[in-house]
DNA sequence: GCAAAAGTGTTTGGGATACACCCATGC
DNA sequence: GCATGGGTGTATCCCAAACACTTTTGC
């Protein structure tokens, strides 16, 4: 833990971090909330989050603080994260002056007993009461990923490698909050250029198998429009 | 300055704030730098920005800093104002962790002899060296004010109450840094819905006199979709 | 054969783009 | 009368939205 050589001369605020998972389940866009173990807002939900100190990066703190709280590594479990904003009101913390950076990050898969067992995940539209501005910050996170799933590829952080159009299909209701039309949903999808058909299909339901996809890039990136101008 | 309860457990790092203020001059987005006087990177230009007390928000303390270091006051003189993202890097300041805060602005007109003697402006696409990592975080503000121009009415504050469409146009072009086609830019912005013409006209030029417009928000806001669902 | 979801096309309206000429003024 | 920027319309293409029926499978 690094030593400022600012200290003495200015008191920081406490820098804090606090992370925003997201997770889709039954078709519902879900956020993974902790319950508070200690004062204040004890008992209540909140998002879990810590100190920084000097020398780490609010990455790597949230990293150390992900691991112990809920169990999760952030680098590797999570198939997608970015900085969300930093909150810095002086009275969100009732201790003190606490300066947030805050994160959100997309869980693919949810694996059995990995979370401790004051971690558990909500539906974002049905959120119990949270401590500090949590819930802001909830909020403005869905809108983020929301506008983002928009003109990037980040459903796929949501889906295994080989997916349906129709699962895609729900990743974006699930995430938007609302239903789309099927074939105007395939059409743009496609006329995107970012998909790959596979030979593969998927079976073993009582309905017509339905062709497999997957994602021509595996990183998150914009839906480009370069596509159209390199035809030039 | 409030005295922290955490800072004897966790040693936080410096936080600072440092700010992009954008201008447009001689249809050229301009960004305010200050050349440094004191080491480390004494004599380079550099983003105006310090240090932030616990007990003070980042937004006030960039207030009492941009006030001190360039004589501008950021809620007086800047149209609009938003926090752009939180640079964490350990490395970022060889002095030690410095966790930064950053925000841009923009600047409608400069007053003559406002700015202190250090400060100036300068072609966002022709920067001189700067300190730190600060050309990384002028090009994220960039990056984030042609974004958000484009879905916005945030135009308006690089102009004047009342101003032609020609002038509405070289605000666009210089931030996007390209030309645009003034027949299909006109009917696009007048879709929008968001100017009302006035009675005015502009006059004193060897030409034919341009109408004057101004627009019906005096708030920035997203450019909405609104009008359109509510004709049903 | 029936329940369940897969898969598929057309029409219509609006927005994006490309493009060129006449107009009003000050000097 | 000329230099300067102001102001205007049309044709084309692509995208968005609305909308319903047939196909394939497991049971």
């Amino acid at each position: 833990m690094t030593k400022s050589p600012y200290n003495n001369v200015y008191a920081a605020p406490v820098l804090t971090t606090d992370f925003v998972v997201f997770s889709i389940q039954n078709n519902r866009l879900m956020v993974l909330l902790i319950k508070r173990l200690d004062e204040p807002f004890i008992n209540e939900w909140a998002l879990p989050g810590g100190y920084i100190p000097a020398g780490e990066t609010t990455v790597q703190g949230s990293r150390r603080i992900m691991a112990k709280k809920v169990g999760l590594d952030i680098l590797e479990d999570l198939s997608y994260m970015e900085q969300l904003y930093t909150f810095d009101m002086v009275a969100r913390d009732p201790r003190g002056h606490a300066v947030s950076v805050t994160y959100f990050g997309c869980l693919r898969t949810v694996k059995e007993n990995q979370l401790r067992p004051n971690a558990a995940f909500f539906p974002v539209d049905e959120l119990p009461p949270l401590a500090f501005d949590h819930d802001n910050i909830i909020h403005y996170a869905h809108k983020r990923i929301a506008s983002k799933i928009s003109y990037t590829n980040l459903a796929s952080a949501f889906l295994n490698k080989e997916f349906t159009l129709t699962s895609l299909q729900k990743v974006y209701e699930s995430v938007y909050g609302h239903k789309l039309d099927k074939r105007n949903f395939r059409k743009k999808i496609l006329k995107f250029d970012i998909l790959n058909k596979t030979e593969h299909m998927e079976t073993g339901k009582v309905q017509r198998p339905a062709r497999l996809y997957k994602f021509k890039s595996n990183k998150i990136e914009e839906i480009s429009e370069f596509a159209k101008e390199a035809q030039d």
